[in-house]
DNA sequence: TCTTGTTGTGTACGATAGACACAGTTTCTG
DNA sequence: CAGAAACTGTGTCTATCGTACACAACAAGA
């Protein structure tokens, strides 16, 4: 009766627990997940294990399967529990929307960088994160675009943002291991820098500081996007 | 004398082995990685541990630790041994070599998928992967751009590219799992649609067979980072 | 020849996810 | 109101993982 994708089907979408006979349950789906975000926050997501989140509750790891059926679906239900509520965006042109709606979601992300490793691969996506698809597809009402090109500028969209948060954790406030990759890269780029003369120079030429840097590079791909999407449009609203 | 990031360094970019004394080594660090590509690409990232690299080649797990420091490492010349060479871009304008780019760089992730996956969060980058950036910034000679602006314009590329194969992994022959996936995706979609009323009518309109879809998803994104990036060159090329 | 550094192996340890049976608790039902 | 039924939390157990460590076999320099 408990089949597998039924079950995480109704974690993230199905209605709460409504139990009859037996104890309370003294854990709550929420709580659970977001214990778990908490340490992923706190220690990245290879620190979130069964044993971490049982005892931050002070209950055994096994007492944790009886409100999730495994790990996988505890990533979930922490994933839907990171990911804020799609900002409103029902201010400006389809242009300033997406614009203030990358923002947003680049925000969540360095809020919870563990999103990045947690979101790859084809999932299950929870309200919240759906929410967010959502209100990108609304802002480009009324563009004249088909149904699969709107889809296909979302995933666009979506993906130069996961692509500067992924830089953003490098540039971060560096816990160490980031700080010596970036060295050992630096040493790397110094000695074989003859093969590679492009990237020599654009990265001599681009000494951005940290945030900054991000900032920018957010910005840019951000405004060849939508100048991109600009000339479709354009040329659409003509024909 | 073995610092920790040095090793990667050296496995990655430095000599191949010279030893003196002592038995010859039954194994190479190429024939290692290689192993671990293929039990990755049979059965996915997940499938790849000590255990099993070292008994497809003959040997106890152990022995794999005189050749790696650990198992991060592995996956570290797993990955360079998987990426492609760069293709050779001299042909065109900036515009047909990036593209012919992208679509190189598409099919090595098609290849191998769990590169996804190995390939998040901050690292050191091997001879090959960091010629694929090279390549890439060398196309964009001569356009005006700074510096900057051409590590912008490739890490968006390169996002984008990433999500496209993040998608048609999705829309893969399915090895069951992404098919049950899919499948608890379109029963969510149908029974809370609306809620979310842009997604269903794009997604309705956008009933696009697997594969075609993709390749229509990259060239639609890869379109628009093109026009993007040809308005600012020719901004810049007019001042 | 003897020393020295190297390779492969066996054993051991801690941590992980999860299966399973059992005891305690609450509520529905007869 | 009493018994049954369902549910929760726990303790125990297993398989697997990465990896530390000591040791025997071995090959080349002194």
């Amino acid at each position: 009766m408990t089949d597998d994708p039924t079950d995480l089907v109704r974690l993230l979408w199905g209605p709460g627990p409504q139990p009859r006979r037996g104890p309370k349950p003294a854990l709550t789906l929420d709580g659970i997940a977001r214990t778990g975000t908490g340490i992923a926050d706190a220690e990245g997501l290879g620190a979130v294990s069964m044993q971490r989140v049982a005892e931050q509750l002070g209950k055994t790891k096994m007492s944790l399967y009886r409100y999730l059926p495994g790990k996988a679906e505890l990533i979930a239900v922490m994933v839907e529990t990171a990911v804020d509520d799609a900002p409103e965006g029902g201010e400006g042109d389809w242009r300033a929307r997406l614009t203030a709606w990358s923002h947003g979601l680049v925000e969540t992300l360095r809020r919870h960088p563990w999103l990045l490793e947690a979101t790859v691969g084809p999932r299950l996506m929870g309200p919240k994160e759906l929410g967010w698809m959502e209100r990108a597809l609304s802002a480009l009402d009324g563009t004249g675009l088909t149904g699969a090109e709107r889809m296909d500028a979302v995933v666009l969209l979506t993906s130069h943002v996961r692509g500067i948060a992924l830089q953003s954790r490098a540039a971060a406030p560096s816990s160490t291991p980031e700080a010596q990759i970036l060295a050992a890269l630096g040493t790397v780029l110094r000695d074989h820098g003859a093969d590679y003369p492009h990237l020599a120079a654009a990265t001599a030429s681009s000494v951005r500081s940290g945030t900054q840097g991000q900032d920018q590079a957010l910005e840019f791909g951000l405004d060849r996007i939508l100048d991109g999407l600009e000339v479709l449009i354009a040329g659409r609203a003509r024909s």
